[in-house]
DNA sequence: AAGATGATTGAGCTAAGCTCACCTATGGAG
DNA sequence: CTCCATAGGTGAGCTTAGCTCAATCATCTT
C-alpha cells in the first residue's frame, strides 16, 4: 500500500528511518530512540515494503543508504528542521503566572520548578508569593491552602495531608495533653485545632488558649522552642520529625480538614493546564508516604 | 512537556490538527480521519497542552483558529505538501514482473490486480503468462501450480485446494466410477489422477486411460462436454458447479497434492514483498470456503 | 418546547508496535 | 584455528497509546 503521508505509522517509520540514515546504523538509531535494534529493523523493513523500494543496502555489520534512501534522507532532514522551527516558535514567548504561599514555595515548589521550566524552553514562569487569597485575575494558576468546601468545584487536590499534634521532644506529654498546661499554637485561626479536638472527641476549650501566628514555619519553630503544641501536616513536617526537632504527641492522626489545592483561573490557557498536570504528578509522587 | 518534533504522538496530533484547521470543524475532521469527533477533541486538547497555546477558539457549534493556530496550520500544510511530494517520488518509476499461469491469471488474478495497481500509483505491473516453469531471472515473483516438496523452502502457499472428480451432469455415474467406461481426463500428466485414486484406495490403472490436455480450462470444458471425468480443484471450479455445467462425482474429496504457491526471486525487492503480502491476503479471503 | 448539531469528558478496550529470545554472519583476539 | 563480540533479522507474545462509547452541555432551529 502506497503510504498516506499522514498515516501515523508511516510518519513514525520516517522518524526511525531518519535516525538510522543519520547514524548509518540500526543499533545506534535504536539507542537514541530508546528502543531495541529489533524495533528499528522491523520498522525499516515495513517502510521499505510500504514504499516498495530498498532504502538500505544490508552489508556485513553495517548498513548503507541506497540512492533512493539517500534521497529520502535529504527530504526528511529538511522536514524535521522545519518542524523543529515551528515547534520552537509555538513554544516561545509564553508567560505563566503562578501564585503560591511562601511556605510551600520554599519547601516544595522552588526546588522542583526548575524541572518544569527546563521542559518548556522559552517559557517565563512568574512565581507570585502572596499571603492570603490570591487575585485570580493576576495569575493563571494558584496553589492554595484551604478547606475543600471553600473552593470552586474544579479545584484539584494536590496534597491530602494528615494533621498530627507535634511538640519539642523530651517534654513527657500525656496522650490527653489537653488536660495539661502546655498551650496550643495556632496558624492564622483556631479552627484547625478545634477541628482536630472535635475529631478525637476531646474538649474544644483547649483551642481557645495559646497564641496565633501568621506563618506556618513560625508555628513549627515555636513548637520546637517548647512554646506549645502545634498541629503539623504530613508530609510537610517530615524534615522536623526526621531531624528530631519535633515529635508526635498523642496517638491520633486525622485526615486534615485542609489541604493544598490547585485552582486554575477561569481564562487559564493550556500552559496552566500543563503546569497543573505536572505539579499534580510531582505531588502524587510525594503521596507515597508511610503511615 | 515541549514536544519533541519526532515524537510519534506529536506528529499524529499535528495530522489531526491539520485536518481540523482545514475544515474548521472537529466533526468534519473526524469524518475524513475515520475516527469519532471525540478522538479529535481529545487529541487537539492534548496538543494544546503540550505546546502550551490555544490553537482553536471554541465557539458555539464551531471552532475558529487562533492566531497561533493559523500560523501552525500554514506550517503543517507546507510540511504535508513536501511529504506528499517525496512519498510520490519514492513510489514512482517502479516495475514489478509477475509470472502466473494463464488459467489462474484469467480466473482470479486479472480481476483483482487492478486493486493492487491502484494502491501503488506509479508502479508498472508486468504480468508474464507462461506455461510451465518461469525463469526466475526474468520475473520478481511467480505464482506456480506445484507440489509442495518440489519447491524451495520459503515459497508461500496461496491456495490450499481440494481435489474432487467432476463430470457433466445427468450421466448417472456410480460412486465407484473407475469401474465404468467413462475415461478420466488429465491435466499435463497422469499424476493427479493417480494420487487421487491412491488416496481413496481405488485401483490406479484407471489413470492410465483417457487423454492428457495442456490447459486447465480445456480439461473442465472437456468434462462438461461429456468426454470424461476430470479432477477439479476447489475453489477454482466454483463457477462450473454453480452454473450446473459440472457436478461432483463420488463422495470423496481429498486435500490436493498440489496447490498455488508464491515464489519470490532471490533478488526480489520490497515491492515483490508488498505484492506477496497483498496476494496472500486476497487468497486468504477466498479460503473462507464451505465444505 | 423539543429535536438537532457540535464539542467535551471519563471510563474501558483494542491493536500497533514494542520487547524478548533466538538465529545468522563475520571480524578480530588469543 | 577457535571463540567471543558485534550488527542485523525473525517470530511470538505483551503493553499502552489512543480510540470508541455513552452521557452531558450549550446553543440553534422548527
Amino acid at each position: 500500500m502506497l503510504p498516506d503521508p499522514k498515516d501515523p505509522s508511516y510518519l513514525g517509520a520516517l522518524v526511525y528511518f531518519h535516525h538510522a540514515a543519520e547514524s548509518l546504523s540500526f543499533s545506534r538509531a535504536a539507542r537514541t530512540l530508546n528502543v531495541t535494534p529489533s524495533a528499528v529493523s522491523h520498522r525499516i523493513t515495513a517502510l521499505e515494503t510500504a514504499i516498495g523500494k530498498r532504502l538500505f543496502e544490508r552489508r556485513v555489520r553495517e548498513v548503507r543508504l541506497t540512492q533512493d534512501g539517500a534521497e529520502l534522507a535529504r527530504a526528511t532532514a529538511a522536514i524535521w528542521e522545519e518542524l523543529t522551527r515551528i515547534t520552537r516558535q509555538m513554544a516561545s514567548q509564553q508567560v505563566l503566572r503562578i501564585s503560591v504561599g511562601p511556605y510551600l514555595s520554599s519547601q516544595w515548589l522552588l526546588p522542583r520548578i526548575g524541572e518544569f521550566e527546563a521542559r518548556h524552553p522559552g517559557l517565563r514562569v512568574d512565581l507570585v508569593h502572596v499571603i492570603g487569597q490570591p487575585d485570580t485575575r493576576l495569575v493563571d494558576v494558584s496553589v492554595i491552602w484551604a478547606e475543600p468546601d471553600s473552593l470552586s468545584d474544579h479545584a484539584r487536590l494536590l496534597f491530602d495531608t494528615k494533621a498530627i499534634p507535634v511538640a519539642a521532644p523530651g517534654l513527657r506529654i500525656k496522650e490527653t495533653f489537653w488536660e495539661e498546661t502546655l498551650p496550643p499554637i495556632h496558624y492564622r485561626d483556631r479552627s484547625t485545632w478545634r477541628h482536630w479536638l472535635r475529631a478525637v472527641g476531646a474538649p474544644t476549650d483547649f483551642a481557645e488558649r495559646g497564641e496565633v501566628l501568621e506563618e506556618p514555619h513560625m508555628v513549627l519553630e515555636a513548637a520546637a522552642y517548647r512554646r506549645g503544641i502545634a498541629i503539623g501536616f504530613l508530609p510537610f513536617i517530615d524534615r522536623f520529625l526526621d531531624q528530631g526537632r519535633l515529635v508526635r504527641v498523642g496517638g491520633h492522626s486525622i485526615r486534615s480538614n485542609r489541604g493544598y489545592f490547585l485552582q486554575l483561573s477561569s481564562d487559564a490557557g493550556p500552559m496552566a493546564e500543563a503546569f497543573a498536570n505536572w505539579v499534580a504528578d510531582e505531588a502524587s509522587e510525594m503521596l507515597v508516604h508511610p503511615s
